[in-house]
DNA sequence: GCCCAGGCGTCCC
DNA sequence: GGGACGCATGGG
C-alpha cells in the first residue's frame, strides 16, 4: 500500500468522465484500473488516495497515469469567468483530470466507442480482454485474497485473430478496423511514434487509419498523448454548441487547454444534460 | 419493438 | 469543404 495527498481529483468522477473504460467501483470508496499490464485498487477519503500498489509501482506506472503532476487549478482559474455554462462545468467535474493512458488501448477502444453507449462500449473491451489479454494477479485492498484479471490484448495478439473472432466479441462492423488498427500499429507506429509528438502531426497520422476519424483521432491524441488542445466533438460536445453557445462553438473549444475544458464540459452536460 | 449511442466511410455535389 | 446515408450491436 501507498498513499499520497492530491487535490483537484476525484475517483468517481473520472471514472465516469468517459475517458476510460477499465475503471470501475468495486465497493467501500474503492475504485479498481486496470491499464499498462497491471491491476491497480485506489481508494480515495477527501484529498488523500490509497494506492493497494507499492511506492515503486506508484512512481513508475500510476503517478504519469493520474496526472499528478499538472496544476489544475491553474488551468480552471485560467478561463473566462463571464462563461457562465463553462464555469458550472468546472465547478461540478471538479475532480476530473486527463489520464495518461496507453496508446494501442485508446486507439482499439476509441474505435469501437463509435455508435455505442459508454456501458456497450465496456462490455465489448471486457469481452476482449477476457478472451484475449493475459491474466494478471494481484493483492487487493479490502480483500486477504488476491484478484484475478485480465490485461489488454497486446497489437500481435489482436493481429492473430480472425475478423470472425474479433466480430464474435461485439465489435459489430468494426471488426474491420480494430484488425486494421493491429496490423497499423506494429508496422507503422514504430516509424511515426517520435513525429507524433507533435498534435497537429498526430491527428493527421491517425486520421489515416481506417475506422479512425476527426473524433476519435482527438480522443487518442487527448487521452493517451496527453495533448491537451485535442478537442473531441461528440454528439454531447454537439448538443452544448446548440444548447448553450446558440450554434456557434466557443472560442474555449479551440485554446491550448481545449481539451481538458471540453472534459468538464462533456462530465457535466451528459450527467446533467437533458435530451430535447 | 423503438430509439440512440463519446462516428466514420462513401457517395455526391 | 459539406450534407445524406448506411452501418452491427446492445442498453434504456
Amino acid at each position: 500500500m501507498y498513499s499520497i495527498k492530491i487535490d483537484n481529483l476525484d475517483l468517481g468522477q473520472i471514472a465516469a468522465s468517459g475517458q476510460c473504460f477499465r475503471m470501475n467501483y468495486v465497493g467501500k470508496g474503492t475504485y479498481s484500473i486496470i491499464a499498462f499490464g497491471k491491476y491497480l485498487e485506489v481508494s480515495q477519503s477527501l484529498d488523500t488516495l490509497i494506492f493497494s500498489c507499492d511506492e515503486t509501482e506508484y512512481e513508475e506506472i500510476w503517478k504519469e497515469y493520474f496526472d499528478i503532476e499538472t496544476d489544475y487549478a491553474a488551468i480552471k482559474s485560467n478561463t473566462d469567468i463571464s462563461d457562465e455554462f463553462l464555469q458550472k462545468a468546472i465547478q461540478y467535474g471538479s475532480g476530473i483530470r486527463i489520464l495518461k493512458q496507453d496508446i494501442w488501448e485508446m486507439l482499439v477502444t476509441f474505435i469501437i466507442s463509435q455508435r455505442k453507449s459508454i456501458p456497450a462500449i465496456k462490455k465489448c473491451v471486457e469481452t476482449l480482454c477476457q478472451k484475449y489479454g493475459e491474466q494478471i494477479m494481484s493483492d487487493s485492498l479490502n480483500d486477504d485474497k488476491p484478484v484475478i484479471d485480465y490485461a489488454f490484448p497486446t497489437p500481435k495478439r489482436i493481429a492473430e485473430l480472425s475478423i470472425e473472432e474479433l466480430r464474435a466479441c461485439g465489435l459489430g462492423y468494426r471488426d474491420v478496423y480494430v484488425a486494421g488498427a493491429a496490423s497499423w500499429f506494429i508496422e507503422k507506429y514504430p516509424i511515426y511514434q517520435r513525429q507524433m509528438k507533435t498534435y497537429t502531426v498526430a491527428k493527421s497520422l491517425l486520421m489515416k487509419i481506417n475506422g479512425v476519424g476527426t473524433k476519435v483521432s482527438n480522443c487518442i491524441c487527448l487521452f493517451a498523448l496527453h495533448q491537451l488542445e485535442a478537442c473531441p466533438i461528440d454528439v454531447w460536445m454537439q448538443k452544448i454548441i446548440d444548447d448553450n453557445y446558440r450554434g456557434i462553438m466557443p472560442s474555449w473549444m479551440v485554446s491550448d487547454k481545449a481539451g481538458v475544458l471540453q472534459q468538464y464540459a462533456f462530465y457535466y452536460k451528459k450527467s446533467t444534460g437533458i435530451y430535447k
